[in-house]
DNA sequence: CTTAAATAGAACGGGTCCGAAACGATCGCG
DNA sequence: CGCGATCGTTTCGGACCCGTTCTATTTAAG
């Protein structure tokens, strides 16, 4: 377990992982739709629209578009829920998990970087 | 200095904070628009419209336009620069700087509520 | 004084996202 | 079967953001 962060290290890391992420510039991702793509790679699944907007307090279609953009780009998949048709559970892809791996690293170079 | 972050706890940071924020919806600010504002916040004065582009890797329009709606949320203000009229220099805010403390608070706690 | 360079911003066309409302498909239950 | 509830998606009008290009202002150099 870490030892508590002091404000200027938090906001530090949170600056540098952010500046890196808009410098790459390969994903785009809105606060939203990153908050989706940790929540699908994170929790427990399954996972579904529904229960991703009561989680972020959002609306279904804010959902339903955040899963088109980032089906789009590879980082989700959708599927029909088999036991009832009208559940579509979002499932984890090779792509994503690699996108997640990646930002994972950043945040730990990011944090191993702060200074006392 | 903390000790080293494992990959769990950095994903679980990011995706806690970034709910947080998704959740009180209060902000809605995007990647770029964090990146500035925290840029503006932690590092040396004075910032210019240019160097802030240059800083993020993105063109002048895109800096323009996020000063933009961070002024008109009242996040960052912008005053030429007597010096050189050219230039326009981006100042902080009370409202600004309490936006950052809030979200340092943020990512505290929520560092310090990390599983081990 | 004239001219070139530098800076921020405006205009434009295209794209994305928003919430509200409506829709179609599916399920559960009487 | 029939009918209401549930779920995800689509549509709609409006707002915002993107990069490119162009403009206005100001400075610096010849």
């Amino acid at each position: 377990m870490p030892v508590e962060l002091r404000p200027t290290q938090a906001l530090r890391l949170w600056h540098d992982v952010t500046l890196d992420l808009v410098r790459d510039g390969e994903h785009d991702l809105s606060a939203r739709q990153m908050a989706v793509l940790l929540t699908v790679y994170l929790e427990m699944p399954p996972h579904t629209v529904r229960g991703l907007a009561a989680k972020l307090g959002v609306t279904k279609p804010a959902i339903t578009r955040a899963l088109d953009t980032m089906g789009r780009l590879g980082l989700v998949s959708r599927h029909r829920d088999a036991k009832d048709r009208r559940n579509v559970v979002i499932q984890r892809t090779v792509a994503g998990a690699l996108a997640v791996e990646r930002l994972g690293d950043l945040v730990i170079a990011r944090h191993r970087e702060l200074p006392f």
